[in-house]
DNA sequence: ATGCAAAATAAAAACGTTTTTATTATCGTT
DNA sequence: AACGATAATAAAAACGTTTTTATTTTGCAT
């Protein structure tokens, strides 16, 4: 009796103990585990019992092998800017915490995988899907024309992207209306008075750079004025690139009179950029940022705004994934948020010549 | 012919596969592949060759299965203040990415759990080690005396923490060496003539907050003073604590004339609060931080701070656990980290009364 | 009572490895 | 030539599940 009860601490339970505790067969028990419903009501219910009692927990490797399943979520977390120590991807945190959250009540685990650039997260899914060390794949740093969504598409792998490639493929995603976002900061300044407007914006490559240079486009020509291409900006989305990117423009021989920044960090780095050049915000010149983590209203002074917690954004990925594992329609699974403002400053005071 | 080929290709070799390709049997390929010293080397070479040719795979399941390992390393992270979409925790990218470049080359994956308290990261870490989700353990938040650490120690599951507790356990960790940070940046500011300094600081359990609380004390100790326990204030270590608790410290009847921030996000703050009240840093106020992820470079005016790349940290946690997991002795495997001063301000050019 | 379908359970096979044990081949020694 | 030791390989068992197939039990109509 004792040796018994000193074996079973040893060793976790199986499915096996269960059996000799119960007198049924081992694949009566993991009929009942699963609640079939071939196996009698009252064989479950003595089933689930002595689960409970000897606090039976189903051994995940056994599963795993047996149904080819490995109840993980694979995250492609994209670090860009390792080699400097520069401050990027901090959002990255609340992406996870907002998947975790989704992923709370399932089965599922979450393995991240950082990658250093599009490549490597290209090697990566191949290898995920091919070695199966995951059930599904949420990614984001989506390129207008995006090998991994071709790939992931075609392999009808359950995936979510954070972001839309070009392409008129149909695959589960949740975006930013980044089209919208920048048309609308910029319509705003224009409407300040704003002529000379700059946007520091990331990499041409990524598809969200296209869309706000086309939203930051549209504002332009529906007030019937040339877009001032001379100004925007891009580069990694580092604080250094938002600092040497103001730095740069506000020394040209036609500055900028405002700026549209495409994240916190950059933000930052502008901010750091106008304070060297003995610029204030809001009297000098005007900002209007995007936030995704809730920082520009601690910037000295507070940053007007297009925000959208990125944490929700997590959470909706994490939602979609579990809905694209359980077999449903890509098709039904796409959400595209519209950020709101927050306004901080007088930005639309109308423009002041440099 | 045709028909191997596409079954072959269908689903992915096994060693079985392997041993009808090459004629040899399943035990001597599996030998073989690891490189056991009782198959011949001829063997060895025409089976490495046949793995290749077919691209052969080992699966994870399989192997996971029989050798109770999973390959999997886990990272417990804290997400605390979730429920404001409040500025917290951005400097775990960094950790991640750390860890990751150490896991590199071998063959241990990241799996990330997000854990609310200390309590909920018990109960994970136990359900880590008694369902065997992970072959090692690396988490940080450490308390004075943390259950998760005698936890761990107990069962000898093989971990690494990012801080130590208090108590005198043998176990691997990589830490800052806070007690002298806190000692340094106190003693910089009393040479420059302050008395009444601001400590903004963790909450009391967390095992660092204790470390910095005795470092600041000792500097005054050895300078003759009365440490000014009234202005160490405790708190998460969001922006608004660190806001907030500017704010109040300063409107105190014996305000504080310098600070020292904990960490980025509460200098962020600490700065704003200062903002709002129409200080400024350099002229009216003294600050002092610590810096993981190297943004005070880029705040109005640039702040002095003791800096330690994070990833740095990462990266040892990373190699830390791999040697723990190896078998290693932890008394060999602990490391802790003297940030390094980077002057930005003219900080210690005397008490400037209130 | 008998037979038959349906319900409930048990047995066996399978997933892909690694490890232990068994068998066969090789070789030097007497 | 026979033997024993060693080297090399093969066979079998095991890890903990799920699933397919087989068997037993039950309930019901005849």
């Amino acid at each position: 009796m004792a040796e018994i009860e000193a074996s079973a601490r040893r060793t976790p339970p199986t499915i096996k103990t269960l059996a000799d505790l119960t007198g049924y067969s081992i694949a009566t028990i993991s009929k009942a585990l699963r609640d079939s419903p071939v196996v009698a009501q009252a064989t479950k219910d003595a089933i689930f019992k002595a689960a409970q009692e000897i606090g039976y927990q189903a051994n995940a490797r056994g599963m795993a092998l047996r149904t080819g399943k490995t109840y993980q979520a694979a995250v492609l977390m994209p670090v860009t800017a390792v080699r400097d120590y520069e401050w990027d991807g901090v959002e990255y945190t609340q992406i996870l915490s907002g998947i975790s959250q989704a992923l709370d009540g399932s089965d599922y685990r979450i393995s991240v995988h950082v990658i250093r650039d599009t490549e490597d997260g290209c090697e990566m899914a191949r290898r995920i899907i091919d070695q199966g060390l995951a059930d599904g794949i949420i990614f984001s740093g989506i390129l207008a024309d995006d090998p991994r969504i071709d790939l992931l598409v075609e392999s009808g792998f359950p995936f979510v992207s954070l972001g839309r490639c070009r392409k008129p493929l149909v695959y589960a995603h949740v975006d930013i209306d980044n089209e919208w976002a920048a048309f609308a900061a910029a319509q705003r300044l224009i409407a300040g008075g704003h002529r000379r407007i700059a946007l520091i914006n990331p990499q041409r490559p990524l598809s969200y750079a296209m869309d706000r240079i086309d939203g930051f486009t549209r504002a332009f020509g529906e007030a019937g004025l040339e877009t001032p291409t001379d100004l925007i900006a891009e580069g990694d989305l580092s604080t250094r690139f938002g600092r040497e990117s103001a730095i740069d423009l506000l020394q040209q021989p036609e500055p900028p009179t405002a700026f549209i920044c495409i994240n916190e960090s950059t933000t930052l780095g502008v901010l750091s950029g106008l304070g060297s050049l003995g610029r204030h915000v809001g009297t000098d010149i005007d900002v209007i940022a995007y936030d995704d983590i809730n920082v520009s209203a601690y910037f000295t002074p507070p940053i007007t705004t297009f925000y959208q917690p990125i944490e929700v954004l997590g959470r909706t990925l994490g939602q979609f994934l579990l809905q694209r594992m359980a077999g449903e329609d890509p098709q039904m699974l796409r959400q595209v948020f519209r950020p709101t403002l927050i306004e901080r400053q007088p930005d639309n005071l109308g423009a002041r010549p440099a």
